[in-house]
DNA sequence: ATTAAACTTGAACAAATGTGAGAATGAGTC
DNA sequence: GACTCATTCTCACATTTGTTCAAGTTTAAT
């Protein structure tokens, strides 16, 4: 059960259980790297939302949140709780909010000017 | 240029300078959002590689391992240096580095049996 | 100057993906 | 029951994206 042990990585994780967990590594980057659904999980990290209000709150058509929130349930970031006819939606766990407030905080960082070839 | 308030993210982030902050998030999270490219920025953590060296390392072509190169040098999630006739490519920083190897430390946790409701 | 190696670039194509409109389902209320 | 509100689903479309092939650079060696 031992994961991606450094050595795996270095060697490029290339036996299949390695290639499996980092395809699951970028399913859950994957996930996050559309700005909609970004901005869904996001807005779901502190209090636990309804559809309309996600899709209210941040301009999106109905549909397309639903659409969304299914995707993020499904992979475990966020989780649904029925309260009447609306449902919820939150932050699966702690564990899943820490990882986006970290992103979120990283991000914000320096940005490094370090080397400006790139820009020109 | 206070960063990203939890009042922003609660609020939905509709502001200008939060939207343009989300979608660079979810930016870099798209990048590592493919299994091919996650693949390589997580071969070029601790050493630095050559493009061939990345290519054969991961089984992927030439061509391929380039292109996909040339976006994280472009996001600045890798730096690049040139020797001799061979470019090579390493993680940008030590934050970039630290982001990785989180999210990968992340995913490799206890993968949170709470709710089967999403499996069924 | 040729030749070779390492890397980059451009075009082209298949596959995947985000999005919207409308129908359908479910949950509560009268 | 009929009606309404909230959410989900189906289908379709436009766009993006990953991948490959071939041609083009750049650097070094003979």
């Amino acid at each position: 059960m031992k994961p991606f042990s450094p050595q795996a990585l270095s060697a490029g994780a290339r036996t299949a259980a390695d290639v499996e967990r980092t395809q699951e590594l970028a399913d859950v980057f994957r996930l996050l790297g559309d700005n909609s659904r970004l901005r869904i999980a996001l807005f779901c990290l502190d209090r636990p939302r309804a559809v309309t209000e996600v899709s209210e709150g941040l301009g999106l058509g109905v549909s397309l949140v639903s659409h969304h929130l299914r995707l993020l349930r499904a992979a475990r970031l966020l989780r649904s709780e029925r309260r009447g006819r609306q449902v919820l939606y939150l932050t699966a766990d702690e564990h899943v909010r820490c990882v986006l407030l970290d992103m979120v905080e990283h991000v914000d960082e320096p940005a490094d000017l370090a080397d400006v070839t790139a820009a020109a």
